[in-house]
RNA sequence: GGGCGAUUAGCUCAGUCGGUCAGAGCGCUUCUCUGAUAAGGAAGAGGUCGGUGGUUCGAGUCCACCAUCGCCCA
């Protein structure tokens, strides 16, 4: 093969890579190779290309790339289609700010139809650099038949899933309390309201509200009941007050107070301060039907109902804060809203919907309710009824776009009652896997488990039109398709968007002779991309999309953001248990938050964001992506710097580069007999592990410790195997040739998935057959040439005598190029015939004439004995320090010489005698005078430092010819460049060479050799002495 | 306020079943090797494994509480 650049630059590499894909149709071969191969299913969870893409979608998309490019290796047919999630208000908002308006009033004034309009152009506006991004960081996805939520067929999807749940009686229009922005005149989504929340101060006060009707409970006239709040501007609506039946209340007593007020006994102090003296103890059940004075009249108890201004029981009352007495405001709280409506009491709503008071509020009316909360607890105290006022800080919602604090409002909308199939959505989790594991029955089973009902409508413009008819009777029909709507209204649309949709009316399905006309709500677009399982495929309604859909229900994999366990990884599983009550998912990978440097999000506002192109042309995409699998586990969330990417190129994938660099700077001569050696051997096995490791662990979707794996045998292959074997390589042995070349196939092969450009090029510059690595099936094991783990631990002890012997050469500064004469190893059993199996490399390696073993360390170092506590803890239990105490009596050489020769050591514990075998001590050496020795446990490595004549020439010898390499690259020969050399200089180091010419000539390629030491060579200095070097090119 | 997760060397992270191992890489210092490598090897400095209790013969690992950070929710 030709020479491979050693300097590639990797992003240029990519690209050329990638035209090559082009040209070859890779990826769409890559799946016509497995037409008709069992399936494997993911679905896109689709983006919003209205913004330009950041670094978090390269993580998820290339999370998204490597498990379906590696299960195709595998055998699977796996489709991938893309998607695009379209509608929402995102998308109305950018367009809001294009056009410069931002209320609803503003848009229908611009007019419906255009402003839709707009939004479908808006949301593609970033297609081209989100398909451009896509291709570049090597995600392999099928873009040309993305679906698109805004499509007619996908809206009737849509419409058809939502017909079916109403069939079911789960589709209701419900009051509820929503969060709402009365600037944007709109309820806002929990993700809304979540991105929304601040830390502000807010009055904190404390309510007394005297009692009025007292019969048959143990309170007495003039007590008065203590309530508290946040939000003065909801007192105004006072309707009840709640308390928990079986928690305990008091009467109590001020210190320094006459009056009796009334709260929960675990919170006297807390509200009525030390010295408080509680009068008398009963239940909350004991208080109900107490009615009181409401803390405002503007608003008379019977407009609430029979049980207006009394006191309620409620179940979510808790002792934790306030007074253990409830303040409720039907239309202003969940809890309140619940409650009055178990109890019958009307919903009162004195604030409009842009958030100021009615005229019911007299002084206040057409005030921002939260600006008059100062003045209402003014006028409280003036009428005596505040107990105590402060300020509270805490984190309160407020609109994301426009930064007004949210109001919670009793408003009808839509819902799906998702609650009733609580118990089925659980038990389809329960066939989840979830990676990371604790989000099962955390964060999401946790979710699931308190399920509330999906609110679906929004009160917009542009999303998929709640398909809901109603006549003014009030009958209901749901449509499910625009089939049936021609069929009912004889309007065919060719748009099912706002607004064309609203104006199509049609007769009362039921018997009725009104019109029925669709009522204004969007859904949310979360059930949009929920529905994504069947509606990507426009099934049910068309009949090939149903059985494309049947085919690919339900998928094997899903992966976004952990942000999605409330977004799509819900709706997905709500709609497909609705609909089938089973999950859409089998398996699904989380990821983390993408942090900057410090840590923080990234984020748009904070202008920290980290722009993937600019990592892709410093790095490389594959850099990018190996960055992502390797550097964590990928639900933890990444600190994010260009700098640690950097690293991951140096380490893995320049030192990969640079294996095939040196493969192909040399080729295999002919006529040369291959020797297959046992590190041949040795670097198979280790490859044979790594496959079965990687296939292991990506089956387990853990891309990290596959990817970890893949660059320890790199490593391995690197620094140990091309190092320790590149005599053969010079010599052309074809039996290493194999070698490497097989190992490096198999790691394209394997890193194909992770790496792909690299992976490829890789492959096509190893000419190993395929048009790409992407066409290849993933390896398996050779059932001719198992793993031979007795040679890989034979290597390990190997590698770690090498290791020893390096150190003990460095504590006694004698440089690696200076022969010794002997090693002596203290090495038995096992290790012994390891290290004399894989002698040669030893010796090599340490630089060595010989090796001697010594079975016993007294030539060396004597014996400690220590306890194995591992065995011994669970034998011994509290006995472990009494074994451990008579172990450390023990005489170490009596027991090292008694466990050699297979006898046991008795140790007396607790007046017994014990016999402890040979897995029961541990061994360890101690150093003794005289020699330069490094140990580990029971394995050590000793040198013989004193030097002879022949072996200061040898080192000698090895001084000049690494002079002469230097010299070489000095001249700026190539590394197979012969040459003729011509020594001169100090007669030491002449005699030195002469004595191992053969050497000198062989290492430094130098055909002829003279000593008449020419004027023009280069010097250099050994040990003081003078070289002279003259080399010039054969 | 609640739920979940995290906290190990200056930085980024491993650490399996509770056992005698407190680790790797990067960075730093000093050597060293080089016929592929901006590479490799050796030595050194750098740690109360966030804190406090508990369980246990034995805790980085299990439990409780606390602190800090993050995410989700209220």
């Amino acid at each position: 093969m030709p020479a491979v650049d050693a300097q590639a630059d990797f992003p240029a590499l990519e690209q050329a890579v990638l035209e090559r894909w082009r040209e070859r149709d890779v990826f769409r071969e890559s799946l016509r190779r497995r037409e008709g191969a069992p399936g494997w299913v993911f679905y896109e969870g689709p983006p919003t290309a209205n913004g330009r893409p950041g670094s978090h979608h390269v993580l998820s998309r290339v999370f998204k790339d490597i498990f379906p490019r590696f299960k195709t290796m595998r055998g699977f047919y796996v489709e991938r289609k893309g998607g695009w999630d379209c509608h929402g208000l995102p998308v109305e908002i950018a367009v809001e700010q294009q056009l410069g308006i931002s209320s609803k009033e503003q848009i229908e004034a611009y007019g419906i139809a255009e402003f839709n309009q707009r939004c479908r152009e808006s949301v593609f506006a970033f297609l081209e650099e989100w398909d451009a991004l896509t291709e570049r960081i090597g995600f392999w996805i099928d873009l040309d038949a993305a679906y698109r939520t805004l499509d007619t067929e996908y809206v009737e999807s849509v419409w058809w899933a939502l017909a079916q749940i109403h069939a079911r009686g789960l589709l209701y229009e419900g009051h509820k309390v929503v969060p709402y922005c009365p600037r944007c005149g709109t309820a806002l989504s929990s993700h809304e309201v979540a991105l929304g929340y601040r830390d502000v101060i807010d009055p904190s006060v404390y309510v007394r509200l005297g009692v009025r009707d007292v019969a048959g409970s143990p309170l007495r006239d003039g007590d008065a009941l203590v309530v508290w709040t946040t939000t003065p501007w909801t007192l105004v609506s006072n309707a009840a007050v709640a308390v928990h039946p079986d928690l305990s209340y008091v009467r109590a007593r001020a210190e320094a107070g006459d009056e009796v007020l009334v709260v929960a006994e675990a919170l006297v102090e807390r509200v009525l301060g030390e010295g408080a003296q509680v009068l008398e103890r009963f239940t909350g059940r004991d208080l109900e039907g107490v009615a009181y004075d409401a803390p405002f009249a503007f608003i008379p108890a019977s407009e609430y109902g029979a049980r207006g201004h009394t006191v309620l029981p409620a179940d979510f009352v808790t002792a934790q804060d306030g007074t253990g007495l409830v303040h409720t405001a039907i239309a202003f709280g969940e809890d309140d809203f619940q409650l009055g409506r178990r109890f019958d009491l009307a919903v009162v709503n004195p604030v409009r919907p842009d958030g100021t008071y009615d005229e019911r509020v007299g002084p206040h009316a057409g005030r921002f309710v939260k600006d008059a909360d100062r003045d209402l607890v003014e006028d409280l105290r003036a009428r005596g009824k505040l107990l105590r006022a402060t300020d509270h800080e805490h984190a309160y919602p407020h609109c994301w776009r426009c930064s007004t604090p949210l109001l919670y409002y009793a408003k009808p909308s839509w819902y799906i009652a998702t609650s009733q199939v609580r118990d089925r959505l659980l038990a389809a989790n329960e066939t989840v896997t979830w990676h990371p594991e604790h989000i099962k029955h955390g964060r999401f089973g946790d979710w699931l488990e308190h399920n509330v009902d999906w609110a679906l409508s929004r009160e917009r413009y542009w999303g998929t039109p709640l398909p809901v008819w109603r006549c003014p009777a009030g009958h209901v029909h749901v449509v499910a398709s625009l089939g049936e709507l021609e069929e009912r209204s004889s309007v065919a649309l060719d748009d099912p968007h706002r607004p064309y949709v609203d104006d199509v009316t049609f007769a009362c399905t039921e018997d009725c002779t009104e019109e029925m006309a669709r009522v204004p709500e969007v859904i949310d677009v979360w059930f949009d991309s929920g529905a994504m399982p069947f509606a990507q495929y426009a099934a049910p309604l068309s009949e090939a999309g149903r059985e494309h859909f049947e085919d690919r229900f339900p998928a094997q994999f899903v992966c976004e953001a952990l942000d999605q366990t409330r977004g799509w990884f819900y709706s997905l599983l709500a709609i497909s248990t609705l609909l089938y009550d089973r999950a859409p998912y089998e398996n699904v990978v989380c990821l983390g938050l993408i942090l900057d440097a410090e840590g923080q999000k990234m984020s748009k506002s904070r202008g920290n964001t980290v722009a993937p192109w600019d990592v892709i042309e410093r790095f490389g995409a594959d850099a990018f992506r190996w960055y992502f699998f390797t550097s964590k586990q990928p639900w933890d969330g990444y600190r994010f710097s260009m700098e640690t990417i950097g690293e991951g190129v140096r380490l893995f994938l320049r030192q990969l580069w640079n294996t095939l660099v040196f493969f192909s700077t040399y080729h295999p001569e002919e006529g040369v007999e291959p020797v297959e050696t046992d590190l041949d051997a040795w670097a198979r096995s280790r490859l044979a592990a790594t496959v079965e490791e990687v296939t292991e662990r990506l089956d387990a979707y853990d891309a990290t410790t596959a990817g970890r794996a893949i660059a320890a045998f790199v490593d391995d292959l690197s620094n140990w195997y091309v190092r320790r074997s590149r005599r053969r390589f010079w010599e052309g042995d074809p039996a290493a040739f194999a070698t490497l070349r097989e190992c490096l196939v198999t790691v394209a092969k394997l890193l194909a998935p992770f790496t792909p450009f690299i992976a490829d090029e890789l492959y096509e510059q190893l000419g190993a057959g395929e048009p790409s690595v992407h066409l290849c099936d993933w390896p398996q094991e050779d059932p001719s040439r198992p793993r031979d783990g007795e040679l890989e631990h034979a290597m390990a002890v190997a590698r770690e005598t090498v290791r020893l012997g390096l150190s003990a050469r460095g504590t006694a500064k004698v440089k690696v190029r200076q022969p010794l004469h002997e090693a002596v190893l203290v090495a038995a059993g096992r290790e012994r015939a390891a290290i004399e199996r894989l002698a040669g490399v030893v010796r090599e390696e340490l630089n060595v004439k010989q090796l001697r073993f010594v079975a016993q360390a007294d030539e060396l170092g004597s014996y400690t004995v220590k306890p194995n506590y591992r065995a011994l803890g669970p034998r011994f239990g509290k006995g472990m320090p009494q074994v451990a105490a008579a172990v450390g009596a023990l005489d170490p050489d009596g027991v090292a010489a008694a466990l050699r020769e297979g006898r046991t050591v008795g140790v007396m514990v607790d007046g017994h005698e014990h016999e402890l075998s040979v897995g029961d001590l541990l061994l360890a050496l101690a150093p003794l005078e005289g020699y330069q020795l490094e140990r580990e446990g029971s394995h050590a490595v000793a040198l013989e430092l004193a030097l002879d004549d022949d072996l200061r020439r040898e080192g000698l010898a090895r001084e000049v010819v690494h002079a002469v390499q230097a010299a070489r690259k000095a001249a700026g020969l190539a590394v197979e460049d012969r040459i003729a050399l011509t020594l001169g200089g100090d007669e030491g180091l002449l005699d030195a060479a002469r004595a191992h010419e053969a050497y000198v000539t062989g290492e430094t390629l130098a055909v002829e050799l003279a000593y008449d030491g020419r004027a023009d060579g280069q010097e250099a200095h050994i040990e003081g002495r003078e070289l002279r070097i003259g080399v010039t090119k054969a």
